[in-house]
RNA sequence: CGGGGUGUAGCGCAGUUUGGCUAGCGUACGUGCUUUGGGAGCAUGGGGCCGGGGGUUCGAAUCCCUUCACCCCGACCA
């Protein structure tokens, strides 16, 4: 990737050993974020913010097509409140952070600042639901968490991060069961569609799913580097929080029974997990549905004659044929102006000077092959829009050939070790399923079980490791 | 929390070992002219509590003590 400031041109690329210098890299000259005086704290710059708004946009309208509407909770949620179901409030005590004093005043009871909303839902979910005719409750809030970690890595983890949380609430095991599936599948649709990014769904081991949880279900992609990044969850909650927070509702047969829910989330994270999937050593790559400027027009020779005002017509057909598009206009050489856009991961670049408008054409350059050809001006709208939508096509492609080429099956324990030592990526195997089998191969390896595809195969009888009589077959990954 | 490293102009760094002239370089930024199809050229200008505090000294970016922040590797983390 080129550098500026160091007075000559460098070469990084995604693939060396320096991967996470490589990715900071990319997020500080692609303009997208800066640091804040908080520890793990980043401010989101526009470009940066630009893209999560995207996010937002496409993933809300898949949320409210399947039957959610929105809501919203507050930031502080009182201790007793936490503490109402066990096994979350110990999952998540390590990094929580707490607000003691209110004006001057300590407080009576100390206010945890939301590192998930479960707690304080449920405590309003008790009082709404009275009878089955209340049910189901299908609600998401779009809103900011606080986890004090230990080390932050911008948009992977961040101490606040943005994000989007579902909360509902069901009569039956299987309504939340199919409701937690249905989740799945549509932050598996939205990465594939929108972010062009393949994933693998699955369910996560005893030891990874979500403190209070039945079972949690994931999505889980593979980065450049080779390590796994978890995109989304899905949590089946079971009865756990209607126990603690005395969710009932009086059914049609008379009798009062306990709600079963579930919960499902998304975040900035999922910025990052772009950056590592389809980065270059040019920089960002953006998948054209969340590209802020999706083709920008860069006029050359803007002094000649003819040629700003050709641009100008050619910015505002873009525009009204709704493409996001922008005209730079900056008295800056061409060369300057390709690489920073380039760096930015703008998909399509077009060209524009006299001798264009002499023939008629432009040129356009594609950020994802880095082809460069001339088009006609006619209906050159049309175009640029067939483009973006190849372009789409062509990442995703990509991105599954990468991950196709770094999956490997190990059928014993040398096999594991070979791969682990030799490739890097997702390792199929089959396993035991017990919780102290799992820590040893993390011990031993620094890999950890990614999830229980739904897609299972049949690769042996035994635990690759431990010996024992096989359950399942497990994804293994070194993660995020 | 352990081990290692770095704090000097917006950004990237040199200078610290061996204390000494007015603290430098590249880039970015301002102005003027010439340029413009892959990071343009010349001229000129502005920009610094050398991370903070305390010491040693005639004199400290440099030596000593202390503190803060950030980065990398572990550990921790849904």
């Amino acid at each position: 990737m080129a550098k500026q400031n160091d007075g000559f041109v460098q070469h990084i690329t995604p693939q060396a050993e320096d991967f996470s210098r490589w990715y900071t890299d990319v997020i500080k000259m692609a303009d997208m974020v800066d640091y804040s005086d908080v520890k793990g704290c980043m401010v989101i710059k526009q470009y940066g913010y630009g893209i999560w708004e995207l996010i937002q946009q496409e993933m809300d309208a898949r949320i409210k097509e399947t039957g959610h509407k929105n809501a919203y909770f507050p930031l502080l949620i009182p201790k007793h409140l936490l503490e109402t179901e066990a096994e979350h409030v110990e999952g998540f005590a390590p990094e929580a952070a707490w607000v003691t004093i209110g004006g001057n005043e300590e407080l009576a009871e100390p206010l945890c600042i939301r590192p998930t909303s479960e707690s304080i839902i449920c405590s309003m979910y008790s009082k709404w639901v009275q009878s089955y005719r209340d049910l189901p409750v299908l609600l998401n809030q779009w809103c900011n968490v606080l986890r004090w970690e230990k080390s932050t890595r911008p948009f992977l983890r961040t101490s606040e991060f943005l994000w989007q949380e579902g909360h509902t609430v069901h009569m039956t095991q299987q309504e939340a069961e199919e409701e937690t599936l249905k989740m799945l599948r549509v932050y598996q649709e939205f990465a594939k569609n929108v972010l062009a990014m393949p994933v693998l769904i699955g369910q996560k081991s005893e030891k990874e799913k979500f403190a209070g949880a039945d079972h949690t279900y994931t999505m889980e992609a593979l980065m450049l580097d080779g390590k796994a990044l978890q995109m989304g969850t899905s949590h089946n909650l079971g009865q756990n929080f209607a126990k603690g927070f005395d969710i009932q509702f009086l059914d049609k047969d008379g009798k009062k029974k306990y709600a079963w829910q579930t919960s499902w989330g998304t975040s900035t994270r999922m910025i990052g997990g772009l950056i590592m999937v389809h980065g270059d050593e040019r920089g960002l790559r953006l998948p054209p549905r969340v590209a802020p400027v999706q083709c920008v027009i860069v006029p050359v020779a803007v002094h000649k004659e003819g040629v700003l005002q050709k641009a100008q017509e050619l910015f505002l057909q873009l525009k009204h044929a709704g493409v996001r598009v922008e005209l730079d206009e900056r008295d800056q050489s061409p060369g300057w102006k390709f690489n920073e856009w380039e760096l930015k991961g703008v998909p399509i670049r077009l060209e524009i000077g006299p001798r264009d408008i002499e023939n008629k054409v432009c040129m356009l350059a594609r950020r994802d092959t880095c082809a460069k050809d001339a088009y006609s001006l006619e209906n050159i709208d049309r175009t640029v829009i067939e483009m973006l939508d190849d372009i789409h096509e062509t990442m995703y492609t990509q991105a599954l050939a990468f991950r196709e080429e770094h999956t490997y099956d190990a059928k014993n324990w040398d096999e594991f070790m070979q791969g682990i030592e030799q490739k890097h990526g997702l390792v199929r195997a089959m396993w035991c399923g017990e919780t102290a089998c799992e820590e040893q191969i993390k011990e031993k390896t620094g890999v950890t079980t990614r999830c229980k595809p739904f897609e299972q195969e049949d690769l042996g009888e035994v635990c690759v490791h431990c010996g024992k009589p096989a359950k399942q077959m497990m994804i293994f990954a070194k993660s995020y």
